[in-house]
DNA sequence: GTTTAAAGTACGCAATTAGCGAATTACATA
DNA sequence: TATGTAATTCGCTAATTGCGTACTTTAAAC
């Protein structure tokens, strides 16, 4: 398991592998080594690169996991609409929305 | 760093060390080591950690990471109401009744 | 209270590995 | 071609993992 998106997530900022390393602190050498599969972070620095690319540690070792999230409990999720924070009124409401749109829907079917 | 939620985990579990490590297919004392922070697990062994509990990599690692999602782009994460997961249609009808709320809102403020 | 089995804890050893610096190679651009 | 930056590779050392084994604790049965 390599941390493939390491080098893609690098590009897009358009940094050099030294930025990158100055950046958490650590060797050249050593950020490459992660890039390339060569060397593996330890967890302090998994988390340091997750935080630096503002992505997840799942996201970095290639995890794809799957979440269900209930709408009215988002935990560390932010969601927005129009890239706009949602208010706990809003949820409420689209909430409401949908369990009527349900409603109507099973109405109909009969 | 530690991996703090694995007790925790475990016990909602019921299940043993022993259980556990059977589970993962590792040593006893290698899982026990994981909980009291004596060793720390391999990625694919965090990894299997995080199936295992049915839990984030973040998670485990104590990585409170707070995300924004867009409603119309959830990625990975599956959006529930009443534990009933949201379809594309209600989702956007959603969408339509929160920019309408917002509509409503900025109306009643002139 | 004693016995016994399971649960949990701790540690030595062998093997692997991370992190660094230094050296080398690739790649621009003047 | 020359020159500076970027990227890659590797030897060395210190640190760490995973396992087996042994030890301690807990709890239930008698």
């Amino acid at each position: 398991m390599n941390l493939d998106r390491l080098s893609e997530l690098r590009k897009n900022k358009n940094w050099s592998l030294q930025d990158t390393a100055d950046r958490l602190g650590i060797a050249k050498s050593t950020y490459a080594g992660y890039e390339s599969g060569y060397r593996r972070p330890s967890f302090e620095a998994l988390i340091m690169l997750a935080d630096l690319f503002g992505t997840s540690c799942d996201d970095l070792l290639g995890r794809h996991y799957e979440k269900k999230m209930e709408l009215t409990e988002q935990g560390n999720t932010k969601l927005t609409v129009d890239q706009r924070e949602l208010t706990e009124k809003e949820i409420s409401g689209a909430v409401a929305f949908i369990r009527v749109t349900r409603q109507m829907e099973e109405e109909q079917a009969l």
